[in-house]
DNA sequence: CGCCTTTGACCCGCGC
DNA sequence: GCGCGGGTCAAAGGCG
């Protein structure tokens, strides 16, 4: 069974792509066939919109995950779309609405669990570990380039490994693997930090690209441009699949905490997300957060 | 032509 | 020392 799963040829790299269209596969269609080629699904289209699923959907997923994950986990809360932990991971004191965030300034070891940092010769570089589900994506804005497919041992599903391609000497890496307990649900790991600055989309030219990193880029400035796209109307928040995850935490938060936010407003997050950083550290994701929150209030 | 994915081989750390 | 498992390399082929 589990070498049956292996070779129905699951296509990491289309989630990783972050391709999307209007008829994306839902979360019914994606079950009945989890082990589908999702390339088939992302076709070339530049249309970004994702119909998010009721976050509640995901309780007995996370359910299942946390008692896969708890020896990872300081904590983990059921109810969060993503939960993210680093190496030498902490919780922090405040916790931001509905998902977890850790520091990895200090190191926690509790007797009963074990660090997500093992000994071995890659541990040593920062990792930052996110579960998405499929709706979700685990696309970012960043250009990626796969360079290698591993099954994994007690998973049905290969693990895929990713590099940046923006930059030749950038050591950014990202693995990407399904859950075995759920295929929709999605663990990314990032190892290392990009050596150079994030381009944003916006202006940038597409020239030299190939149609995989097109895309990308198309749906991350669709981001900014599409300012109709994120609806206000309907409890499931509504992102780009190329949102970076951290905006889409962030949007999840406040969704949460808020109710539907303003989506100017958070837009103008994504804004500042896009064009001032491009990828948020865990203190400045939480600061935007509360910023925002506390203005809305 | 350039960049991508695929995939087998190789390397390395770890446990026995 | 050996085998296993995870991570990376690099050649081959595909695509626009």
């Amino acid at each position: 069974m589990d070498e049956l799963a292996y070779f129905m040829d699951w296509d990491l790299e289309a989630i990783v792509r972050g391709r999307t269209n209007e008829t994306a596969p839902s979360s019914a269609t994606i079950m009945e066939n989890p082990y589908l080629n999702l390339s088939e699904f992302c076709s070339e289209q530049d249309e970004i919109l994702w119909n998010f699923p009721e976050f509640s959907e995901t309780t007995k997923v996370l359910d299942e995950l946390e008692d896969l994950y708890k020896p990872f986990y300081p904590v983990l809360h059921p109810l969060s779309t993503q939960n993210m932990i680093t190496s030498n991971s902490l919780p922090i004191t405040k916790e931001p609405q509905q998902f977890k965030v850790f520091k990895s300034s200090e190191e926690i070891t509790p007797h009963d669990q074990v660090p997500i940092v093992s000994k071995s010769r890659k541990s040593k570089k920062n990792k930052v570990v996110k579960q998405v589900t499929a709706e979700t994506s685990i696309c970012d804005s960043w250009a990626w380039r796969k360079y290698g497919q591993k099954p994994i041992k007690g998973s049905p599903y290969p693990r895929s490994y990713y590099k940046c391609s923006t930059s030749k000497g950038c050591l950014a890496r990202k693995q990407v693997e399904r859950s075995h307990l759920d295929p929709q649900v999605f663990l990314i790991t990032y190892t290392a930090e990009h050596s150079h600055p994030h381009i944003a989309p916006r202006n940038s030219s597409l020239a030299g690209r190939t149609r995989k990193n097109n895309n990308s880029i198309v749906a991350s400035q669709n981001i900014l441009d599409q300012k109709s796209t994120c609806s206000s109307s309907s409890s499931a928040v509504i992102l780009s699949q190329n949102t970076p995850l951290d905006e889409v935490e962030m949007v999840t938060s406040l969704e949460q905490s808020k109710g539907l936010a303003k989506e100017e407003d958070f837009l103008e997050l994504l804004d500042e997300a896009e064009l001032g950083h491009g990828w948020f550290s865990n203190t400045e994701l939480e600061e935007l957060i509360g910023d925002f929150t506390s203005n809305l209030s």
